[in-house]
DNA sequence: CAAAAGTGGAGAATATTCCTCCGCTTGTTT
DNA sequence: AAACAAGCGGAGGAATATTCTCCACTTTTG
């Protein structure tokens, strides 16, 4: 493959990834193909159809949720308090939502299998690094995988703009609730 | 205006509410038609343009955490933590999720001045029991009315057939992480 | 029971979105 | 630096949606 040409297939994928954690996974090909800087054609060289790009984002996200997840791993052992907050900050600046997106559009047709290989791993992962997390005391021991994802892709999913503009931080406000909700329940707590 | 008539446009009101809910807020006003059981030109006479049914979309629900938040405000009284748990979880049970997703669709254009005065009056209910709430210490100082009302809503908004199968509970896990999270912080929390 | 109010849903009109095609450009190889 | 392969862009036709109108018929209500 032409150097290039993988660039532009890169630079498709990650417009089409921002776009959908922006706006939503109904975006139109053109607008991923103008944010791209590449043409429509080229977009469809790349991916046969809007389900084949949807694929590409989310396995893009999956393997940064894993590799992100293998680094925690490293670092957990080190500090863990600062090592878990940290991870969990990260995985919010991975635009979960467009993964949920693309998912979501799936809807009825079976998952492509590279995809279901690429959430096996990074949810195995996660499994690790949390059952690790859980043995040092930071996180509720009833809190699985799918769970601790879904709840960062939620955070993450494109509000409107008038409350966007109401409260620019909000999405630090929310990570700030996920954190401590994430935590042991207190003793006493109901 | 009929009574039949005034049954189904509320028909119409809540069957959009639970589609959007389900589904997002890009239904096809057949669809809505069809779940509401009346025609499709019946709900043309009701709601001069999609735009219209969601604001009433918006509307009704807006009016109902008003509601919520009032009978709350009775409880907290009484029995103050079962009160605001049970308030939260009340407000999760009003699929704000469909809210967010009408207002998210208006995007550009400015708010009809109905749904804008619903939304200061339940926004400005939220904000006297929230600090009501924070007074008896049960919930963070930090917290406005608008990030709680966004949470809740985040927590309802759909989610991908897959997620919904693999973890029925969901939901119910999440407003246990939600309630966790909006307490007040522990000493000794960073 | 009659008038007024309301109904449904076929289908025209309108938007959108998808995707193909091919003359031209760019990268790569020798 | 030439020649070939690989890749590009984007106009525009095809295929869907989706919106909304219209009016003969049904239901409510005084």
């Amino acid at each position: 493959m032409r150097a290039d040409a993988l660039r532009r297939r890169t630079a498709v994928v990650q417009a089409a990834r921002s776009l959908i954690a922006a706006r939503g996974s109904d975006v139109a090909l053109d607008a991923v193909a103008d944010a791209a800087g590449v043409g429509i054609g080229t977009l469809y060289r790349n991916f046969d159809s809007r389900a084949a790009l949807l694929d590409a984002v989310a396995l893009a996200i999956l393997d940064e949720v894993h590799a992100v997840t293998q680094e925690a791993a490293q670092a957990l052992a080190h500090s863990p308090q600062d090592a878990w907050d940290d991870y969990v900050r990260r995985l919010v600046g991975l635009e979960l939502g467009a993964l949920t997106a693309a998912l979501a559009d799936h809807a009825g047709d079976a998952l492509a299998r590279d995809v279901r290989e690429a959430q096996d791993r990074a949810l195995d992962g996660v499994g690790s690094l949390l059952a690790a997390a859980q043995g040092e005391g930071l996180v509720r021991d009833d809190l699985t995988p799918l769970e601790l994802v879904t709840a960062v892709g939620m955070i993450t999913r494109p509000q409107p703009e008038a409350v966007r503009r109401a409260a620019p931080d909000l999405r630090e406000r929310m990570v700030s609730i996920l954190l401590q909700g994430l935590r042991p329940e207190q003793r006493g707590a109901r």
